[in-house]
DNA sequence: ATTAGCACTCGAATTGACTGAGTGCTAATA
DNA sequence: TATTAGCACTCAGTCAATTCGAGTGCTAAT
C-alpha cells in the first residue's frame, strides 16, 4: 500500500489535532474540520489502511486513533522538509550577555523551558579543539599550589595541586613560563602525552616535584569527563497528563537530575559530524537512547561558538509536544548565542 | 488537662505506627501493639483527649487518627532530647576527599539523598568570616584581565574583568601587590567600603582603570549573593503518596530547582545563633519560610568547618519522615564533614 | 478506673445500568 | 468504482446504589 496524496492528509490531521487535544481522535472530527471534504465512513476506511500501515493505533477497540512513533516520525520528517517556517506568536528569545559563559547556557535553559513550557537542557560546550590562552601557577600555602588555566572562550578552569615538598617562588616562576611558551595557542587536543612527558624533560630539575605539577595540569585540561549539563523547567512534565504518572514523572526528574543520562544524548549527538539539514535532531520515545525518556520526545541541536566550541541544547516533554514551535525557539536561540558570541 | 504518661505513651505510639505506614491508626492497632495492656476502649478515651487537645485528629468521622502539626511537633522535640540515641543499620556515611569543597558537598547532598530516601540539599559555606589567601590579576587579552580570588578553605572565585585601555604588565604587577598587601589575611566581612577606597587612592595613577578593578575585584569578593545549593534525590518524593499528587509535587521539584526558595530555608536558619541542642532544627508542614513546603517536614542542620565558615544541610520529606533515622544521618554527615576538615 | 458491648458513621470498594464517541461492515448511490 | 449512509456493536467513563469493614462514642457492667 502506498502513501498517497489523501493518506497524507488524513495522517497529518490526524496528528495535528491529537498534539493539541492529547485525545484519540475520531472519524469524524477529521472529516468535519478539515477542507477535504470526506464523509467519516470514507476518513474510517483510511484510517483502517493508516493503522495497517502502522502509522496510527487504536488505543482500545472502537475509540478514535493516536499516532504511533512511526507516525510521529513522518510527521516529524515532513515538517523538516518544509524548511523554515516562521513561528509567529513567540515570546522574544532574549539573551542577556554575561562574561561567564556558563550564566549564559544557565540563561539559556531557563529560557528554551519558559518558552515552550517543556523541560530543557543545555550542555556547555566541549573545549577540545579550543586553544590554551595561559596557565597560571600560583603559590596558595606552603603544600599547595593553584593552577589556574584560561582557554578561548572566556571558560577558566581551577585546579589545586597538592605537592609533598614546598616549591619556591623561583621554580614556580620557571614553570609558569616553560608551560606557558610551550603550550599557549595550541588547542587542547593537541596536548598530547608526548607533550607532556617533553615538557618534564625541559624541566630539569626538581623531576619529582614538577612533574607531578606537570601531570596535574594536564590533568585538568583533560578533565571534560564531567561535562556540565544545566537544565531547567523539569516541572514542567506534570503539565502533561501522560508524564505525570507518578512512576514516569519519577524517571524524568532522576534522569535529569543525574545528567549522566543526559549526557548520553547530548555526546551521541556531537558524535556525528553536523552534516545534516538545520542541526535539529528529534527522537521521538525509544529512539532515545536513555530509557527513562521512552515516552517522550526529545529535541536536540548543536550550537557552535566558533572553532569547534560545539555545545547541545534539548528541549524535553511529551511525544504530543508542538515540534513546529519548539524548533523554532531552539533556532531564534541559536541566533541568539550565535550573536553573544560574534560580539565578545 | 495535661499529658500525663500515658497520654504521652498513647500519643507517641500513635506517631510512631502513622509514620511507619502512613494510615491513620486507630484504638485496636495501639491497644494490640504496644506494652501498655489496656482495652482499645480506654485508648479510645485517651485519644479523645489527645484530639481535644490538639494533637491528633480524624480525616474523617469514624476513621481512625493522624498526628497534627503540633502532634509532630511534640514528638520531635521529645526526641530531640532523649539525645544521641545510635542509630544502628545504617549505610556507612563516607565522604571521599575532594580538593575542590563543591565536589565535597555534591557528594554529601548525594549521600544523604540516598542514605534516608528524602530529598536533599547542601549549601555551601558563607565565606563572611574565612580569610583571604591571595588575589591574582592576570591578563588574558588587550581588554580582559582575570581576576583569581582564593580564600581560607580553598574556594576559588574567578572574575573577568573588562578594561578600556589595556593595562601594561607592570600596573599589574604593582596591583597584584598591592592588593595583596593590604588585603591578606584579612576576612571578608572586613574588606568594606573604606579599604576600598583607601586602596583606590594608594593606586595613585592610572586611578580611572585601576579603580575599576579594584571595584570589580571587591565586587566578586562580595558576590554571595549567589549562594550555592546542592540537591539530590528530588525524585524520591514520589515515594511518598502524600507528596506525590502532581500539584504537590511540581511545586516541590520546581521549588528544588529554582533554589532561590531553598536559600530562604537556608539563611534563615544561619542568622540565629547557633546555640541550640545539637544544632539541628526542625521545620513542620508551614513551619518552613517556604509555602511550597507546606506539606514536607524540613530537617535543617548548619555545619560549621572552623573559622566561621558555616554552611546548612536540609533533608526535605513528608511530615511522617522518620526523624530518628534523619537526624542520626546528618550527625554522623556532621562527622565525616568535620574530620575532612581537619584533615586538610 | 477500666472494659465489654452495641449502635452508628463513613470511606472505599463493588456492582450494574446507562451514555456516547467511535468503529467495521454492508448495501445503496453517484 | 469510489463514496456514502445506515446500522449493529464495542468499550471507557460516569453515576447511583449497595455492601463491607474499620473505627468511633457512649453506656452499662465489672
Amino acid at each position: 500500500m502506498e502513501l498517497d496524496e489523501r493518506k497524507i492528509k488524513i495522517l497529518t490531521a490526524v496528528i495535528k489535532t491529537y498534539l493539541e487535544t492529547g485525545e484519540p481522535v475520531g472519524s469524524r472530527t477529521i472529516s468535519k474540520y478539515t477542507d477535504l471534504s470526506l464523509s467519516s465512513a470514507t476518513i474510517r476506511n483510511e484510517m483502517a489502511d493508516l493503522e495497517e500501515m502502522g502509522y496510527i493505533l487504536q488505543p482500545h477497540t472502537s475509540s478514535g486513533r493516536i499516532p504511533t512513533d512511526k507516525g510521529y516520525r513522518f510527521y516529524v520528517d515532513s515538517l523538516m522538509e518544509t524548511k523554515e517556517r516562521e513561528i509567529e506568536d513567540m515570546k522574544e528569545v532574549v539573551l542577556e550577555k554575561a562574561d561567564q559563559l556558563s550564566e549564559v547556557l544557565k540563561q539559556a535553559a531557563k529560557l528554551l523551558a519558559s518558552n515552550t513550557n517543556y523541560a530543557a537542557m543545555v550542555s556547555a560546550p566541549e573545549i577540545h579543539r579550543n586553544k590554551l590562552k595561559f596557565i597560571q601557577l600560583s603559590k596558595v600555602d606552603e603544600s599547595s599550589i593553584l593552577a589556574v588555566i584560561v582557554v578561548e572562550g572566556n571558560i577558566i578552569k581551577n585546579k589545586m595541586i597538592h605537592t609533598d615538598a614546598p616549591l619556591d617562588d623561583d621554580t614556580i616562576l620557571k614553570l609558569n613560563l616553560l608551560l606557558n611558551t610551550h603550550l599557549n595557542g595550541l588547542s587542547l587536543e593537541k596536548i598530547n602525552l608526548g607533550l607532556i612527558t617533553l615538557l618534564k624533560e625541559k624541566a630539569g630539575i626538581h623531576t619529582d616535584v614538577v612533574s607531578s605539577v606537570i601531570d596535574a595540569v594536564a590533568d585538568a585540561i583533560r578533565a571534560d569527563e564531567n561535562l556540565e549539563i544545566y537544565t531547567s523547567g523539569a516541572n514542567n512534565i506534570f503539565r502533561y497528563p501522560e508524564l505525570a504518572d507518578n512512576e514516569k514523572a519519577s524517571d524524568i526528574i532522576n534522569t535529569f537530575e543525574e545528567k549522566k543520562q543526559l549526557e548520553k544524548m547530548v555526546t551521541e549527538r556531537l558524535m556525528e559530524d553536523s552534516s545534516e539539514k538545520n542541526g535539529i535532531q528529534v527522537y521521538i520515545g525509544s529512539e532515545a537512547p536513555v530509557p527513562a525518556m521512552k515516552d517522550c520526545s526529545v529535541v536536540t541541536a548543536t550550537y557552535e561558538l566558533g572553532e569547534g566550541m560545539r555545545g547541545t541544547v534539548g528541549i524535553i516533554g511529551p511525544k504530543r509536544m508542538d515540534y513546529e514551535k519548539v524548533m523554532g525557539t531552539i533556532k531564534k536561540l541559536m541566533d541568539q548565542l550565535d550573536m553573544i558570541y560574534k560580539s565578545t
